[in-house]
DNA sequence: ATGAAAGCGCTAACAG
DNA sequence: CTGTTAGCGCTTTCAT
């Protein structure tokens, strides 16, 4: 620990040949006699040596390493969605480097730049809150793929994200086909995804002629958020019998609005969810939602990047993957 | 993006000086003629110069990076403990990188080499699955701080944890108030925390006179660990009424089984959780749980790490930090 | 206050 | 198959 570390220096000397064919045996040349390569291995093995990734890749001039920015680690969606790009990352040969940037547009912002002093060779960003421009500039620098977020994306800049029209729509229809009218909406603010999902609410609500019952109601992607949302929405009009609530972390925070108010549910209320997190299916919470394919989300974003970093004048690519409705037990027929 | 990223050099031409200046410039030094200073700036500026950290840490022979290795990201645990960690860790000017194994020990030891390979400054291992032996190994090259593990541990490794047998104490002395004597515990599993929770179990039920009442059911420490483990206990010993969980994940799965078998939380069931993840609080679970100082967890780790960093001889430290009883609407008096 | 020069540890041609 | 020679982009003496 107080020594310095072994070089490949010392290990050609150690082996008694020179560091180039260290270098060459090491990255697993077929070119580096059976003998070389086993004393060059045993000398390794006994200094205890691991190259330097930093003199690795300024002599490569590539990092192998891409960044990953998330919004937060407390929504465990974005564990799920990380599964998939770490794994595909990895796959692939690079490394990941994570940060989040704490819903914090200015702290992730920070983080981005750090990403980029690391000379990352391209970027992940999983639902964050930078402007278009901002991004734009940094597309510049580096390839970019964003998960998530629909909108807010410019030119050059690939993109999936789960079809949230649709996602909504799935969760309307469903408590349409179980009767309900007075089906309210639990918005999760003012981001682009917030913005999607109230939208799919009202289409899907003018889809089935129902215009006149839609009712919306300000929250956020909190708990918090969907238990005040809730509250509020449930006092000023009791004739609403089902809610689709922004994400299921909001969702459950819906439930116990309901449960305090009186309602139980799902008999005198239907709530849906939307994201479809481990969370959800939880015996205790059985919620009903709009399942996003996650971890596929990840890998997809994850092989985007990694094609655009092997070619990067492909053109931009936009990629929708389909949600998937999961009935559970917070649904259930209108006047049941 | 196609085009090679400005150098020092690139800066240095622009703006008419030698590169050392522009080192020295950009590392604030006071001096720099003001005039040189600006011409560097902005030539920085107008070329989007931004520094290698490569080529820095090369040159420097430090990375002003420490590794940190969560469990995993998907119990919420993990999110707060880190939120200390990376704040305290960015306050002392290092930066952060992130991994987890996924609870899995030999994608985590892959994970800890790789940090290595990066030559980070020093590790932390949030609740960890690694040996003694390969911890004391890699000990020798790097300092380590470990955060939640108190056993598992040699010498050299400075450590915080929660004092869990004080915590467990706590829950058990909380049910007892209420006049519960049934009281089982719905363990972890086999790792170090698990066994210290129990070895907590153990010793706060026979301080209250209870041995003959213990009772013990295996567990995991995941949502349907506390599921499944809770249903065995409560058929095979319907006379339990008052459980204490591992941890909330599997005190959530807790519930559930409860429910289903027709007991009431809490009127005919008490079921006391662990860690104080914001979850419990949530309004639909409710959840009693004994909460561990989270981000202070995370902090003190980060301190005790950058400590030993600036002072790598200084001795061995370990702390232990107080949980604190919250209690919530999932436990009540016995025989309610 | 500024520049020249010498590396940091590694990879990558290029000769043999 | 193996060694020599150049850097990669930056910091850091050491002169001036």
């Amino acid at each position: 620990m107080t020594t310095r570390r072994p070089t490949i220096n010392d290990v050609a000397e150690r082996a008694g040949v020179s560091k180039s064919l260290v270098s060459l045996a090491l990255a697993g040349s077929a070119k580096v006699a059976p003998a070389s390569r086993a004393a060059i291995q045993a000398a390794a093995e006994e200094l205890g040596y691991r190259r330097n990734a930093a003199a690795r890749s300024l002599a490569e001039r590539r990092t192998r390493t891409v960044g990953v920015l998330a919004l937060t680690l407390h929504n465990p969606v974005f564990a799920e969605i990380l599964d998939g790009v770490q794994s595909r990352v990895r796959e692939r040969g690079y490394h990941c480097v994570l940060v989040t940037g704490d819903s914090d547009p200015l702290v992730e912002r920070h983080q981005i730049e750090q990403l980029l002093d690391l000379q990352v060779e391209g970027l992940i960003l999983i639902a964050h809150r930078q402007d278009r421009s901002y991004l734009q500039e940094v597309a510049e620098q580096v390839p970019i793929t964003v998960i998530t977020q629909p909108a807010e994306v410019g030119a050059h800049i690939d993109l999936v994200s789960n079809d949230d029209i649709a996602g909504v729509g799935l969760a309307v229809d469903h408590l349409v086909a179980l009767g309900h009218r007075h089906i309210a909406h639990v918005t999760g603010g003012t981001s682009s995804v917030a913005n999607t999902r109230l939208a799919g609410y009202r289409r899907a609500m003018q889809a089935h002629g129902l215009q006149d019952c839609m009712r919306t109601q300000d929250g956020t992607f909190s708990d918090d958020g969907g238990y005040r949302g809730t509250r509020a929405l449930l006092s000023a009009d009791p004739t609403v019998t089902a809610i689709v609530v922004a994400n299921d972390i909001a969702a459950i925070g819906a439930l116990a609005a309901a449960q305090e108010l009186g309602r139980s549910v799902p008999k005198d209320l239907s709530v849906i969810g939307y994201d479809g997190i481990a969370l959800s299916g939880l015996r205790s919470i059985d919620l009903t939602t709009v399942a996003q394919p996650l971890t596929e989300l990840g890998i997809t974003g994850a092989d985007l990047l990694m094609d655009r970093i092997a070619e990067p004048s492909a053109p931009a690519r936009r990629i929708e993957l389909a949600p998937q409705l999961i009935v559970r037990g917070s649904t259930a027929p209108a006047n049941g």
